[in-house]
DNA sequence: TCTGGGGTCCTAGGACCC
DNA sequence: TCTGGGGTCCTAGGACCC
């Protein structure tokens, strides 16, 4: 069987929401920025010279670099821009595989007789998105998905680098392991410990230790790294596996309100996007995080699938109280989250089932379900043409000033199908 | 002065069935 | 009745990624 060669493409735009926001306004190009408030979501690479990273506080990024530019983000552009980049890179190969908002894998190897090789097609993709959009984004092409992610990384900023086949082991031996998928700073601290820096290390350490200390799945990932041989293609539309949401509480007493209140503003928000996809799941899993910052999750799987926003807030609800009442010494929590897997299409049927076949309480998301479903369906038809704060759950118990704004958990969340476009 | 939110995948153990 | 083996589903926790 004749080599696949190198022709998966990551592009993989650089410091996104900065770059956008250097993009809008002309005054801040050259200039460290910082999107975010309390905390920093995104910096410019003159911020990273100073050693700001996202997820820093935006009081010690300010300290790192007084003249730091700090912007509230215009968060409609960012993913107006994000799709407008899937959109060119379409033009090139439809087999896309959008993996966030700023980031996706292409396979061109049915692209090459129209565009050229794959690395002319990465030079062609960086230099339309520079100039018809504006943004710098890095590009790795390898043979498989894996090495051209590693290359994209090794590309940035504002790069493009090519492995060809021949070149795969001398280009990965003298990097840090720190760039494997997977390689978190968890295992990079048991590599360290054991003398492994890089991959070109990590290559020539013995299997049977490889699994010992990280593990089977995480060590056989590391050989097919190594072997190059990557067993997973590049898939448009992967549908999502499971939908959550999460709200930070500061230090609140577990009180029936409180946990009522939060479950049912957080199941409004999975179940509606549950529901604008079409799909319903029948495990339904909660996190509590405790004062000293420990968590505890439980799960329940249910036999019909929910997307009711009533029924999930109660299973939600339910599950809570089973993990405070497991922990009866800890009433502060600072933390809840509620997560909705084991996702099926949302069949009619589902909703047709005549209302007396089963017991509404042995059966939390089928017939009770139904009707409830039906009155969600009114709150996502006014919503769809006046807005979410149109009608629901009062928001503002959940919007604090410096809080995540609306509009960014919406950038973190995952398409879930088909209907719900990213 | 330890920060936000939304995801994926893996492991290990238990329940249950054949 | 006991022992053994295999498969599936579920739960809890952890590491990791954007």
């Amino acid at each position: 069987m004749a080599a696949p060669g190198a022709t998966i493409l990551h592009a993989d735009l650089d410091a996104f929401y900065a770059s956008v926001e250097q993009l809008l306004d002309p005054r801040l190009r050259g200039r460290p920025v910082a999107v975010g408030g309390s905390v920093v979501l995104a910096a410019s690479y003159e911020a990273r010279a100073f050693g700001i990273v996202a997820g820093m506080s935006g009081w010690r990024a300010r300290r790192l670099c007084p003249a730091l530019v700090t912007v509230g983000g215009h968060f409609g552009e960012y993913r107006r821009l994000g799709d407008r980049v899937v959109e060119v890179l379409q033009g090139f190969t439809p087999v896309v595989e959008r993996v966030s908002i700023d980031e996706a894998f292409l396979d061109v190897a049915g692209a090459r007789r129209l565009f050229g090789p794959p690395p002319a097609i990465a030079a062609a993709i960086r230099d339309r998105v520079r100039r018809e959009l504006g943004l710098p984004i890095s590009v790795g092409v390898a043979r498989t998905k894996h090495l051209a992610k590693i290359a994209s990384q090794v590309a940035k900023p504002d790069g493009l680098v090519v492995v060809a086949p021949e070149e795969e082991a001398r280009f990965l031996e003298p990097l840090p392991v720190r760039l494997v998928w997977g390689v978190g700073p968890a295992t990079q601290t048991r590599l360290a410990a054991a003398g492994i820096d890089t991959i070109g290390q990590l290559a020539d350490s013995p299997g049977d230790f490889l699994e010992h200390a990280l593990g089977r799945a995480a060590s056989g990932k590391l050989r097919s790294l190594a072997a190059n041989v990557d067993p997973r293609g590049v898939v448009p539309g992967r549908p999502a596996r499971s939908v959550g949401a999460q709200a930070a509480l500061g230090r609140r007493v577990a009180t029936p309100e409180l946990v009522g209140t939060t479950m049912g503003y957080l199941a409004d928000r999975v179940a509606g996007r549950l529901r604008g996809a079409g799909r319903a799941g029948r495990t339904v899993t909660v996190r509590v995080r405790f004062a000293d910052q420990r968590s505890r999750t439980r799960a329940v799987t249910v036999p019909r699938a929910v997307s009711a926003t009533r029924t999930l807030a109660e299973l939600g609800a339910g599950a809570v109280w089973h993990v405070l009442d497991e922990h009866p010494a800890e009433r502060l929590i600072t933390l809840l989250a509620v997560s909705v897997g084991n996702l099926v299409p949302e069949t009619a049927l589902q909703l047709a089932l005549p209302v007396d076949l089963v017991p509404p309480v042995a059966d939390p998301g089928g017939c009770l379900g139904a009707r409830r479903w039906g009155s969600d369906r009114a709150v996502d038809a006014v919503r769809a043409r006046f807005g979410r704060d149109a009608v629901g759950y009062a928001r503002v118990v959940f919007s604090e000033p410096d809080g995540a704004p609306d509009a960014f958990r919406q950038l973190a969340e995952r398409p879930l199908g088909a209907r719900e476009r990213f």
